[in-house]
DNA sequence: GCTTGGCAAGAGCACTGCTCTCATTTGTTG
DNA sequence: CAACAAATGAGAGCAGTGCTCTTGCCAAGC
């Protein structure tokens, strides 16, 4: 491997690169219709035509496979929401893009059930995510926060909602976060902690209800989810400030 | 099984409940040092000095002594959360309560991940858990929704939150949980629906803020977990109007 | 040319859930 | 009490799993 080559990719390159999209592909395919725990690495070596002992070339076990299926889960997902997101033509109506954004979270994991249960549900082996997971995993809140920071600037924000007297200011326990925000563009507002702290709670609420929804304990309290998710991210708006 | 023996066990019956008790705990005592998908038959067979068919013969498979360790978790968590409601000695003091109820869940989802996993992440067996587990997993809301139906009764809630102006009435969606809620005892108050919206969305934050922290989501933003946890807790009262 | 290294295949290990058969124990009934 | 039936435990066995190791093969580089 000392040679510079590093445009043009030899044929045996090229055809690793190739089986392994195709084994992540298969993977992926059996990922959809089963749960990660029954995921198996003989049974997808099977779809691909191969024996087990070869996926091992590519993958060098179980657990990372399942890793590059959650990289490509997280990118999905994504990828869906930020489209959403900019298929939104005006872009000063920040309402409008929220609900879109959270509509299309909401929409890509009823659709994708296995993949959701892969990212939000239990950690599958107890093992802990690599790094090159966080990069993918944080677009959905990225983009998020960035629609928030934008109504803020845009000045066409209203008042995040007031905290309760007795509740002390969230400075300290959120700061990685805050400056985050503040890093982001973010802002003359000196209500940023509590405006931090409601996105926070925003984002653990919706992937709480989509996870609450798939994983059924919403089952006997809410008949139509739709509707139901839709008016959630609205008062999410509302309690954000940009009612 | 004719007679009607029904008081006197024969020691036949005794050793089987026993017998099945002695493998339940086993299995918990495994669930603590791994995760769901992990957990053996055989090898909590081999802890309780049995033969992994032996098992069988009081559990008729592995995902039925799933649902058994399932029942376990929920009566476990709900007899927490109720005895740390039933801690707090004023109880007119509806925001004690109920910050009482919500730190007593993350309590013990801290204290036991592994179960928190089994009952909040994805389901393990693929889905559909049977009836027997409705009852006791409601433990939980039950008592957050007595909490909060009481302190509307005894008259020292403010006003729930109002929701934003494009949002409509949520009669239809929850219609079940307002019926469980009015039967409950509530009320005279006409926001009720918006009252069990509330409710939905905040247990709804509860679960998702100890999924997110105990799945790793909340890693790089929340430093502190306990103090961050009890501010998200008394935002969704004051939410409610508890405050 | 020859050597090196990536690759697929196969055998094999230790483990899993689960089924079946067999002998033994236990409870009930004639 | 004896006889029968039900419940129980042990063992073997099947099909499947993740993973390792060895064996050949074929293409890439000297």
């Amino acid at each position: 491997m000392t040679t510079a080559r590093s445009t043009t990719r030899t044929a045996r390159e090229r055809a690793r690169d190739e089986i392994t999209a195709e084994i992540l592909s298969a993977a992926r395919a059996r990922l959809r219709e089963a749960g990660p725990g029954e995921l198996s690495l003989r049974a997808v070596a099977r779809d691909v035509g191969m024996v087990s002992s070869a996926v091992y070339r590519y993958f060098p076990s179980r657990d990372e496979l399942l890793t590059a299926l959650l990289i490509a889960a997280y990118d999905e997902l994504g990828a869906a929401v930020e489209a959403a997101d900019e298929g939104v033509p005006d872009r000063a109506d920040f309402i409008g893009r929220w609900t879109a954004t959270c509509r299309a979270t909401r929409d890509w994991a009823v659709s994708h059930p296995h993949d959701y249960a892969l990212l939000y549900g239990s950690p599958v082996p107890g093992y802990a995510a690599p790094r090159d997971t966080v990069g993918p995993a944080t677009r959905v809140i990225v983009r998020l926060v960035e629609i928030i920071v934008g109504a803020y600037e845009a000045g066409s924000a209203g008042a995040v909602a007031t905290p309760p007297s007795r509740s002390a200011a969230p400075d300290q326990m959120v700061a990685d976060a805050i400056a985050f925000v503040r890093e982001r563009g973010v802002v003359s507002e000196q209500s940023v902690p509590e405006i931090v702290m409601r996105t926070l709670m925003a984002w653990s609420t919706l992937f709480g209800t989509v996870s609450f929804e798939l994983f059924g304990h919403l089952k006997g309290s809410v008949s139509d989810f739709e509707t139901y998710f839709d008016q959630v991210a609205l008062r999410l708006a509302g309690d954000l400030g940009l009612a």
